[in-house]
RNA sequence: GGCCCCGUGGUGUAGUUGGUUAACACACCCGCCUGUCACGUGGGAGAUCGCGGGUUCGAGUCCCGUCGGGGCCGCCA
């Protein structure tokens, strides 16, 4: 016989029926003459109950906690008195005839029948590095399974959607040669060839172009990139993007498929209706209002300019900034903070790069504290600060005191524990092309070398290379970057030139990406297209606090798998047989 | 490369100005219990306090080093 139903799908409809269920032990309560097993699979819980007359009944003793197991019996409704609203399947129970143990079980490390009763799960209090050896056993957890579900649902959400666009999906390979996206390649060393290398795609880039260039006018791929850099939060060695590309499409074009394709997504996984189109943003404008260039806009707090109030104070330390071409801008936190909670956001300022903090506080009567003998009340007012209100201030050049008050921005919205609830897509857009590298001393390509610039702004391009605006746009949502997309440069000449702006000389480019320059001589298309990182969309939309938890198996922190203990030493023959030695 | 936080039975924590048998909860094992669902109840086992060194009559506690974990900066879309 086989299995009849899932657990977790049992109700009064299926009473009297006997049912076949296989699964593990939630729980098991014995009463002595009576007992009671809590029977899990994914889909959730059932009571199974063994009366003492029942031949199930020797088995049901000697079971315990995550013993597998297969039951048979009867579905019968729970006494009105013994129904448990807790729970889905609370309204009947399963008389087992039959119980057969498929294979016992060492008690986990770390309890996973919590979360299935609706119970506060001490799981989630484990060391993550705990729950990772184990990862088989922490993603029998609820929540573990239902971002496994989640995920599922998303990917097949995109694929419905871009399927019915019209988008081809193609795999791009592993072993390849590394396209150029500033990170570190992760190498895999050639048998065949000794001393070379592949490396592993940091993305799919310059394939995607190519398909492009073959005609396939819409591509999309769920694809896996490399990127061996220090990890974070939100940030895995191996991850995961949604990647597309479009021929003969403008930047509206993707935008605007974009869009519909997230709100489809929203909608399919989580029932959430989105307001389209989504807003778009100047970078520049982004920065100017919250200090970074993925902004959290589900609050206010704007940061504002206060070059003014400064220009002429006696605050020399302010003045010397503006006279030395730096900016001052400031942010009226809505709360009278303590020293200490302003000390905390000095040190946020100066981890990212302020020099300090300067403040005052705004009363009834006057200012107080910090930096107040310097400013007057009555200007301090005319700028718009309101009594009660705290004023921070930040001198410096222009990006890093936006920055650090974008910082200090996010901070007191966690101090003040302003709400921030809703999914707030935007588009940032219209970023600048180049960057200045002030270490190198030259101008380096802020998203890809690839990118297309502005066409307003091509005569700019060697005469005033930082103000040329690139079509690359991101795609943020409640503050996080979770796409990235641009115009790509899609004629050999423009592409040259940027090369040469970039400084990359002429046969390093022919080195390094030749196969590609010659493939743009062959009619490329215009086009272009995006990437998402799907880890941390998905992170978002589950609420998960690092992109691990909707990971299967992760890396730690410090790159390794604890599971696997990945990475290892390898014996010397395979060494021998790729050619390589190891440097003591 | 840098800054910050954390390492005590299987798990999560407590452990006072350094002091004698390292405590509690859950889990685990055994007994009792026929309507439990965080079952109850009685008993039991289980920790060289991450590791190494130092100070001290005495270190879980103080100091130094080291290893491991997490968050962040740098780096990285």
């Amino acid at each position: 016989m086989k299995r009849t139903h899932y657990c977790g799908e049992l109700n009064e409809r299926h009473e009297g029926e006997r049912v076949l269920l296989q699964g593990w032990v939630n729980r098991r309560r014995d009463l002595g003459g009576l007992v009671f097993i809590d029977l899990r699979d994914r889909t959730g819980l059932v009571q199974v109950v063994v009366d003492p007359n029942s031949p199930a009944f020797a088995e049901a003793d000697r079971v315990r906690g995550e013993y597998v197991v297969e039951v048979e019996g009867t579905v019968r409704a729970r006494p009105a008195d013994q129904v448990n609203p807790e729970l889905a399947t609370g309204r009947v129970e399963v008389a087992a005839a039959r119980i057969a143990v498929l294979n016992e079980a060492t008690t986990p490390p770390f309890p996973v029948d919590a979360s299935w009763r609706g119970e506060d799960d001490p799981a989630e209090r484990v060391n993550e590095d705990l729950r990772l050896k184990y990862r088989y056993l922490d993603l029998r957890r609820k929540p573990m399974l239902e971002r496994l579900r989640l995920r599922h649902e998303v990917i097949k959400a995109i694929w419905d959607f871009l399927h019915e666009e019209g988008f081809i999906q193609v795999e791009t390979p592993f072993l390849t040669r590394s396209t150029p996206e500033g990170a570190r390649d992760f190498l895999v060393p050639s048998r065949l060839e000794p001393g070379k290398f592949y490396a592993l795609p940091q993305s799919p880039q310059l394939f995607k172009q190519m398909l492009m260039i073959a005609g396939v006018d819409r591509y999309f791929q769920i694809a896996r990139c490399f990127r061996d850099e220090d990890l974070r939060a939100d940030r895995q060695p191996d991850f995961t993007q949604l990647d597309l590309e479009m021929s003969f499409a403008n930047q509206e074009d993707i935008w605007e498929i974009n869009e519909r394709l997230v709100a489809h997504v929203f909608r399919e996984t989580l029932g959430v209706e989105l307001t389209l189109p989504f807003p778009r943003m100047a970078y520049r404008e982004a920065l100017e209002r919250y200090g970074s260039d993925k902004p959290d806009t589900r609050f206010g707090l704007e940061i504002e300019p206060a070059d003014e109030l400064f220009a002429e104070s006696g605050f020399n330390a302010f003045r010397s900034v503006l006279e030395g071409g730096g900016v001052v801008r400031g942010l009226r936190a809505p709360a009278e903070l303590s020293r200490k909670q302003i000390a905390g956001l000095e040190e946020v300022a100066k981890r990212y790069g302020a020099k300090g903090l300067a403040w005052v506080k705004v009363g009834e009567d006057g200012l107080s504290g910090g930096i107040a003998k310097f400013l007057d009340a009555g200007a301090l007012r005319a700028w718009g600060a309101r009594p009660g209100e705290t004023v921070l201030f930040v001198a410096d050049r222009w990006n890093t005191a936006l920055e650090a008050l974008g910082q200090v921005r996010l901070a007191i919205a966690d101090l003040l524990g302003i709400a921030r609830d809703g999914w707030n897509f935007l588009w940032v857009v219209d970023f600048p092309l180049l960057e200045w590298d002030s270490d190198l001393e030259l101008w380096t390509y802020m998203h890809h070398p690839f990118t297309s610039p502005h066409p307003e702004d091509l005569p700019l391009l060697e005469s005033d290379p930082g103000r040329v605006r690139a079509q690359a746009y991101d795609l943020v949502l409640n503050g996080t970057e979770v796409g990235g997309g641009s115009i790509r440069i899609h004629r050999m000449e423009l592409q040259q030139k940027m090369f040469d702006v970039l400084g990359i000389p002429r046969e390093e480019a022919e080195e390094k990406f030749g196969f590609f320059l010659e493939a743009l001589r062959y009619g490329a298309p215009p086009h272009g297209g995006i990437a998402w990182g799907l880890d941390r969309f998905l992170a978002l939309m589950s609420g998960a606090a690092s992109i691990r938890e909707v990971i299967p198996f992760p890396k730690n922190q410090s790159g390794r798998d604890p599971l696997t203990g990945a990475p290892a030493p390898v014996s010397p023959e395979q060494l021998a047989e790729l050619h390589l030695k190891i440097e003591e």
